[in-house]
DNA sequence: AAACAAATTTAAGTATACTTAAAATAAAAA
DNA sequence: TTTTTATTTTAAGTATACTTAAATTTGTTT
């Protein structure tokens, strides 16, 4: 059984190259999780001994196949809860994310096994990212991209919010920007990077940083 | 906030003073926790300092206030999730402890509530013990004693099932002894600290280590 | 290509939570 | 009461997960 701050580390180094395809090194993941570079480069070099992960002085970082299922697992964990704490008990979206990431690294796979099956093993997060099936398979790539990349005149329907904060998720939710709405995109001032979009027959501004945390989808299929 | 070791040595001399009455030395929570006496003599001093015990070298550790304080906000975190692991999830009695021994540390007062207000705010655990309302206030002593105290002759119906591992409670049930089961006291082997009670018109024998597990209370009331 | 800036690594040190082994003390037995 | 036994404490040492500060390497600019 691997540390809390081994399974975060691992975590986040998953989340950095899948997610956002990152160049990692130990300095990323230390700003991401608050801890100092140093403690960081030592984290790798630990990790690298357990086979978890590729550590070679001043190279990107990379996750072994078992260090990669180890933070599948975690993933998938995390995922089930948010979606147990959302649907179950009825916490709001920026909320979840606070408690799963405490959860995550006490349940076990017994514990986990029950929680998706009592939501009917879901596939997708409150989210919308997808939930790694208990053998730790996932598809990451669903044909969603950032709203800041979307193309002018064309309709998507919104696939993921990927944010934890408050204020985020509050601005989404008066705007009608919830997962499954149909938007248009009108223009794209690029300037200063804001994006018009049309959602409920109402014109909304968007900067590129909410442009970037909401994922969209082309209407087909 | 305070480690997880810090919260399951708290929590284990709260359950020994009030639960057992016992004399808790360093040495009786080394032995509950699995770690050496040294450890427990570490540890004690440290959270000595604190003020969440008083420690005086050779003698019985006591909680503070605060300490109490302390060791009732993880016990109503304790109970209300093998409540809830219980009566949503479906885990079994001996399955409960052993993820709740986990959960309990990784779970924000915030989250807590909003359990106890899912399950309806409930009073007992699975086990018939009492969980600490939020404010940390419990009522312990509930009249009911060991079934190994029980008087000859007497009804009494079973308040507890203070046990954690699958045989105990496999027992339980293929002998319907659960919480609420009427029972009557038939005898007490003195030569052997056996006791034999009658429940669902079956005549029952048992040993003294399970009979202290199972408490029970008189029919009144 | 040299100089500068930024990032990474190494070195040294801290706090926590343990360990084993020896010393001190308390409790029990003779 | 003395001796023996059991328990507790102290001492010394380890692993984890960090810290700050200095040294090294890399990337960028001139
Ligand atoms: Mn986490
Ligand atoms: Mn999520
Ligand atoms: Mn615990
Ligand atoms: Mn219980």
């Amino acid at each position: 059984m691997e540390s809390i701050a081994s399974e975060n580390f691992i975590k986040t180094l998953y989340h950095f190259h899948h997610v956002q395809g990152k160049d990692t090194k130990p300095g990323s993941i230390a700003r991401e999780l608050g801890i100092t570079s140093s403690a960081a480069t030592d984290m790798a070099r630990k990790l690298s001994l357990k086979k978890l992960i590729q550590y070679e002085k001043y190279k990107a970082l990379k996750l072994t196949p078992s260090g990669e299922k180890m933070a599948l697992n975690i993933l998938r964990k995390h995922r089930l809860w948010e979606t147990f704490l959302h649907q179950v008990l009825g916490l709001s979206m920026h909320e979840i994310h606070r408690e799963a990431e405490l959860l995550e690294h006490q349940t076990s796979d017994f514990l986990a096994e029950k929680i998706s099956l009592y939501l009917g093993n879901p596939e997708k997060d409150p989210h919308g990212d997808p939930i790694p099936n208990a053998k730790g398979w996932v598809n990451n790539d669903d044909g969603s991209i950032p709203l800041a990349m979307a193309h002018v005149n064309h309709h998507y329907f919104i696939s993921r919010l990927s944010g934890s904060d408050k204020e985020f998720f509050d601005f989404c939710h008066s705007s009608h920007l919830i997962i499954g709405s149909l938007i248009r995109v009108n223009k794209h001032y690029t300037i200063n990077q804001m994006i018009e979009i049309e959602v409920n027959n109402t014109r909304l501004i968007l900067n590129k940083v909410f442009a970037q945390m909401i994922h969209v989808k082309r209407e087909k299929e």
